[in-house]
DNA sequence: ATAATCTTTAGAGTTAACTTTAAGTCAAGA
DNA sequence: TCTTGACTTAAAGTTAACTCTAAAGATTAT
């Protein structure tokens, strides 16, 4: 199939000016031209768009993205490089999804305090409820209970 | 404990001219001043970095967090928005999360077509290997084998 | 006491990734 | 044919979040 931009960008979510600006940064060094200078997106292209999502919204830079694809237009003597480009970005990608997951646990007492909050309509009694800095303590640890600035707001 | 700004900065791994920019931004308005103009860190203020770091690194704007700090000084009256601020957040996070782990089983795949691909020499003669199409076509699906754009690029 | 280091301010500069503008050219339907 | 909408380029503008600079005042170690 063959594509034009504002078909393409329909496909990938991305607008034209976007999948321009790409074009512009070296991401996109397959898409061919018409006869009347319009770009033509084929399916190859719109599979390279998303490898691009994938490297981009796992934090990867436009540059790092279009060293990729260099190096992926100078051929077999750079598997090596690509192979440990992946290999570094996946290692990113787990301390990412585990620092996620540290914050989610934030946000999980930041609901559990508020709702409490909520109910008793002020923030100082849900605080003072006990199940809920048990709680605390195990998510912080007990020398950091501290740490909740809810809770801190009080000592000043 | 009380911290000056360097120690500040020490302790969240931010720098001085961070911290004096979310002050100017009004992310701090609980940091005090010596009587020489310095500015004065209380654990408190520690701890509402590291809620600022949770809710950043969750992808909300500083605008955002700032929403929250004016709600938090406004009092228990805004209980229920801070709350449901929580629970947007979670659910961003929760579809954060989700999409990140796409991205790995992509780059997973990419990491074992490239690991064929140096062992071979040749990206090629990996991707024509069974196992690995067998692979893709379980991860991509059989109808969008052709979203890879390594094998895409041979359709041009 | 004095040198080295830290902190202050206001304001200018940087970076990445778009996003918009202007002034046109091209293509498809009534 | 006319009109409507999509497309073209080059270049300027935007936004968020810093990041740096300069010149001066404050603190700490010897």
């Amino acid at each position: 199939m063959r594509y034009s931009i504002g078909q393409a960008a329909r496909k990938t979510g991305l607008t034209t000016h976007t999948l321009r600006y790409y074009e512009k940064e070296g991401l996109l060094p397959f898409v061919k031209k018409s006869g009347s200078g319009l770009r033509v997106f084929s399916d190859g292209d719109i599979g390279w768009l998303e490898m691009i999502e994938c490297l981009k919204g796992t934090g990867m830079p436009l540059k790092g993205i279009k060293q990729y694809i260099d190096w992926f237009i100078e051929g077999d003597s750079t598997l090596p490089q690509r192979l440990e480009m992946f290999q570094k970005q996946k290692k990113n990608l787990e301390e990412q999804i585990a620092l996620l997951q540290k914050h989610m646990a934030k946000i999980d007492y930041k609901i559990r305090l508020y709702a409490k909050a909520v109910e008793l309509g002020s923030l100082e009694k849900a605080r003072i409820d006990k199940g809920l800095q048990k709680e605390q303590q195990k998510i912080y640890g007990a020398d950091s209970f501290s740490t909740s600035e809810d809770a801190k707001q009080t000592t000043r």
